[in-house]
DNA sequence: GAGCATTTTTACAACGATGGAACGACGTTG
DNA sequence: CAACGTCGTTCCATCGTTGTAAAAATGCTC
C-alpha cells in the first residue's frame, strides 16, 4: 500500500532514477521536472523504504544503546539526550537492555550484527577485558561510564577519582571525621576509581581509612543504599557522614537512616553521585556530584560519527579518552537550611 | 566483511537456498548437507542480514514507541518492560520522544512511515481526534494511557476514574475533609478521567466540591506539583489532604509542604499516581496507585502482534479497549506509622 | 528397469533503493 | 557544421534474502 519510488516515478512521468536523484538532493534536474516529482511526492506522501536504502547503501541509520536499565534514573535520563543527539545526526536509536550482566552485555555486542547498527553506546557494567578479543568491531563503539582498562576503545566519562575527591573533600570541611563510603564492588572499575578519590581526600584531611567503613554494594539500587546502610549503623561507632557511589543508593542510605531515627545532615550527612533529577526534590534534598550528562551523550555520539567517516579516509584517527566535566552540587543533605526552611524550591 | 549466505554456500559446496533453507529451518534437506551447512555456518559466524531479510519478507523487526519523555521515571519504567516485551516476540524497539507536544507527536505517527516498523505503541498527550484521520493507519497503533475518545483505536489503560476514586476514597476514609487534587488539565483526558474519580469520591463521602481546591498543572514534573502546591498553601483555609495526578507531582507538592514548614501525614496527607520505584522510598514514602506496568506493556504488544496477524486473515478482530488492573499502595505520606519508625525498608 | 511419486537441490525473480555507465539533447567552440 | 563538453535522464546491476517453480536425484512399485 505504501507508496514506492516506482509510484512516484510513474505519476510524475519521470523515471525511478530521476525521482531517487530528487529525493537525495542531487543537483541536476530540470526545474519543470523537479516540480512533477515533488508534487508527487507529495501527493503519494512516499517515505523512503530504510531497510532498502540500507541494503543498498551499507549503512542502516541506527546506532544501539546498550545500558544495564532504562528504569534507572540515571540511564533514562542518559538515553533520552543519547537519542536527542543522535537524532541531530540524523540516526535513530536501538535501546538494548542487559540488566548489567556480563553474558548479555556480550550478546548485545555480537547479536546486533554490523548488519543492524552503524555504531554503539555501550554502558558496561560486567564485561571484561577478554569479551573484546571476541567482538569483530566493524562498527564504531564508544563505551561512556565503565571502562576496561586494557582495551583501546573510545571512551567517554568524568574524572571519577577527582569527583570522589571533591565529594569527600566536602564532607570533611564541613566537620566530618567518621566517613563511609556505599558502593564498593569489585566488578565495576568506576567503583575502584571513586574508592580511590574517596581515600584521597580522607589522606588529604588528615582522616584514617577504616575499613569496615567501606560498604560493598552488588546493584546499585535505593534497596541495595539502604541495605547497606542499616550495616553501618550497626557499627559500634556509626559514621557521621557516607559517600554514596551513586543517588539510588544515597537515597537508600537516607531512608534508612531516617527510619533508624538519624537527622540528616545533624547527625548523619550524605553525598551521592549523579545528580538525577530526583535528588533535587527528596527530602532532604541530596548533595550530590552532577557530570554533564548532555555532554557525555553529545560526545559519545560525535565520537561515533567521526569515527565512522574517519574509517574511510584516515585510518589512524586516534582512540580517545574524553573527560567530560561535572561540578557538585551542595544540596541540604550535607548542609541545613540556616533559616528556616524557606519558602523557594530546589535549584534544577 | 561480514559473512552472507553465498559465503557459506561456496564454502559448504551448495547453493545459496539450501543454505538458506537449513538457517531457516526447512525440513528436507539431506544430513550430509545440512552436516556442512551447519559446520559452514559456524565457522564463517554468518548473521542473517536483517534488513535485507525484512526487504524481502516485508516486516520491518521494529515497533516505535513513542512518548513524551524517557526521562520520566513513569515512561522509563513502562520503555524498559515494552523493550523486554518486545524483545519477547522477536521485535527491537525504536523510542520517539515528544515531550508531550502534539506537533511531535504527529510527526512521529507520520514519519515512522510503514516501512520502517510494523506497529507503533503511542503514550499521547496532546493529540487531538483529527490528527488521527490523517494517518494513514497501515500498521497496527495501540494507544497506552491517553485516548481521544472517539477514534476506533487500539487502547490500553487502567480505569482512571475507579482509581482515582479509589485514591481519593481513602484520604475521605481516614478522616480528610479539604481534600485538593493537582494535575487538572484541560488537554489531558486522563486528567478529566481522574478529575471525575475524585468528584465521585468527594461527592461519595458527603464532601463539599469547592473549585479552588483543584489545580491545573500544565505539565507534571515535580516543579509543578511544588508550584501547584504553594498555590494551595497560599489559601486562607488550606487543605488537609492532596490527590496528585501523578508520583512527580506528588513528590513536588510534598517538597513545597515541608518547605512550608507541615508535616506529613499529620498536617497534610498525599496521594500520587504511577507508583514509580521513587514513590516507595521517598520521606515520608508515598501512597499512590499502582498500575500493573507490566500489564500494559505486555497487552499492548501483544495488540500488536495480534492485529498484525489478523489483518491478513480475519480483518473483523474487533477494536479493543484493554483495562489493566491496578492496586492502591499505603505508605506513609497518608498513614504515619503507628510505632516509631522501624527498621524495615519499603516495601518494593 | 520403466514409470511414477517423493525427496532434495537449484535457478530465477523479486523486495525498494541507488551508484555507475550509457545515452540523448543541448549549447559552445573552432 | 563537426567535434566536444555539459546537463539531464534512463537503464542496468546490485545490496542479501527468500518464495516459486522447475530441475535433478532418489526411492518405490510392479
Amino acid at each position: 500500500m505504501a507508496a514506492t519510488l516506482k509510484d512516484v516515478a510513474a505519476l510524475a512521468g519521470v523515471s525511478v532514477k530521476t525521482v531517487s536523484n530528487v529525493v537525495n538532493g542531487y543537483g541536476f534536474v530540470k526545474p519543470e521536472n523537479r516540480r512533477r516529482v515533488e508534487e508527487a511526492l507529495a501527493t503519494t506522501g512516499y517515505r523512503p523504504h530504510l531497510g532498502a536504502r540500507n541494503l543498498r547503501r551499507g549503512r542502516t541509520g541506527f546506532i544501539a544503546l546498550v545500558l544495564p536499565e532504562l528504569s534507572i534514573p540515571y540511564f533514562g535520563e542518559l538515553a533520552a539526550l543519547v537519542i536527542t543527539a543522535a537524532q541531530r545526526r540524523g540516526w535513530n536509536v536501538l535501546i538494548e537492555q542487559t540488566q548489567g550482566t556480563r553474558d548479555r552485555e556480550r550478546s548485545a555486542l555480537t547479536a546486533m550484527g554490523p548488519h543492524m547498527i552503524d555504531g554503539a553506546i555501550l554502558s558496561p557494567q560486567a564485561l571484561a577485558t577478554e569479551d573484546f578479543a571476541a567482538f569483530h568491531r566493524e562498527v564504531p563503539l564508544v563505551m561512556v561510564g565503565e571502562h576496561a582498562v586494557d582495551v583501546p576503545i573510545d571512551h567517554v566519562a568524568i574524572d571519577n577519582v577527582l569527583a570522589a575527591r571533591t565529594a569527600v573533600g566536602h564532607l570533611a570541611g564541613i566537620g566530618r571525621r567518621r566517613i563511609a563510603a556505599i558502593g564498593q564492588n569489585p566488578h565495576r572499575g568506576t567503583a575502584s576509581l571513586r574508592l580511590e578519590g574517596y581515600r584521597d581526600a580522607l589522606t588529604e584531611a588528615g582522616l584514617p581509612l577504616l575499613d569496615d567503613l567501606v560498604v560493598t554494594a552488588m546493584e546499585y539500587h535505593r534497596h541495595d543504599g539502604a541495605e547497606a546502610m542499616r550495616h553501618l549503623l550497626a557499627r559500634q561507632e556509626p559514621p557521621d557522614a557516607v559517600f554514596c557511589f551513586n543517588d539510588l543508593l544515597a537515597i537508600g542510605a537516607m531512608r534508612a537512616a531516617v527510619e533508624h531515627g538519624l537527622r540528616i545532615p545533624e547527625d548523619l550527612a550524605v553525598v551521592g553521585f549523579d545528580n538525577t533529577e530526583e535528588s533535587a526534590y527528596s527530602i532532604p534534598s541530596l548533595t550530590t556530584i552532577a557530570p554533564d550528562k548532555s555532554a557525555i551523550a553529545e560526545a559519545a555520539v560525535d565520537l561515533i560519527s567521526r569515527r565512522g567517516t574517519a574509517a574511510a579516509e584516515d585510518a589512524t584517527f586516534p582512540v580517545q579518552d574524553i573527560q567530560t566535566p561535572f561540578t557538585l552540587k551542595i544540596r541540604e543533605s550535607t548542609v541545613a537550611r540556616t533559616t528556616q526552611l524557606r519558602r523557594r524550591g530546589p535549584e534544577a
